[in-house]
DNA sequence: CACGGGATGCAACCATTTTGCAATTGCGAC
DNA sequence: GTCGCAATTGCAAAATGGTTGCATCCCGTG
């Protein structure tokens, strides 16, 4: 359990690991984090928190959610707007569908672009350290989205 | 000539089509962006017009960049830091490698990908309204990447 | 259970972009 | 040519999203 810390690790795991105290405010963010099944911006992230802890700072949200990104255990992410948006790592690798009229972000693999993109870049002399994949999408009819309201993974 | 104009046409054609003004702020911008072959920020699109033009306050060149990309004349990238970067639009559509060593933007097509990519949106019953795809990549070695300093295009 | 450095809250600050407003100017009508 | 007026601009102020200095607090080791 000492290699590469995720959040479904217990805070004090993730603490150990990463030499960090385990301190109230970062169980409550990093408890929220676990939990999300969306893609919350920081000022998101702080609402949800301070239902938990009132006296957490949105200033320590941002140092927090930076410090978690530099050690690779949430992504972030931006999608267009100004804000950054957040996601544990720990879930498999996977980019995004974004609807541009009701914001719902569709999470989806190809395993077949990621090759083409490794064989793009070697192609290039260049190795890849990471890539984003944002496709913004628009219903193709009225009637076919209504099956499910919520994010999905899909092969 | 009258239809759907880009940075390759005249000012005065640009402005008719869509309706604005011809101003000497806007010849200088418009210019600016035409010949422009990398990415560059507002900022530094302000930097380079005010050598022609000292007057043109940096509100305008936003004000424009905005107009401009709400009409496709240009397009609007972030490549991970806060600024906004802009192209004409008018080349054909490409993608991103992002040499994050260096900041060296590549650029790329694979018609295999947008293929993909097409399927995927329908499989969730949408229609595709823009993507963006940017790779952050490294050098194989410290060797392979000499071949080339600037930015190229392939397929 | 005392101590020291890491972590926090707060407010000030920073970078980027937007906006209110008064002054200027392009351009169609005469 | 020039008049009139709305579009455009410059400027400064503000909004937005994020960072930071600093005094205080408190985790965790000894």
């Amino acid at each position: 359990m000492s290699r590469k810390p995720t959040l479904s690790d217990s805070v004090e795991e993730i603490c150990r690991a990463l030499g960090l105290r385990v301190t109230g405010p970062r169980r409550v963010i990093m408890q929220i984090l676990a939990e999300a099944t969306d893609h919350p911006d920081t000022v998101e992230l702080h609402r949800r928190v301070t239902q938990i802890d009132p006296s957490v700072a949105l200033a320590t949200v941002y140092r927090t959610v930076k410090l978690l990104e530099d050690k690779k255990i949430i992504e972030r992410h931006t999608f267009g707007d100004g804000r950054a948006r957040y996601e544990s790592a720990d879930h498999a690798h996977h980019d995004h569908l974004i609807d541009v009229e009701t914001g719902d972000i569709i999470e989806f693999h190809s395993d077949e672009i990621e090759r083409l993109q490794e064989e793009i870049a070697r192609k290039h002399g260049y190795k890849i350290v990471s890539h984003k994949l944002e496709i913004f999408v628009a219903p193709l009819d009225k009637q076919a989205k209504s099956t499910s309201r919520k994010a999905r993974k899909t092969s």
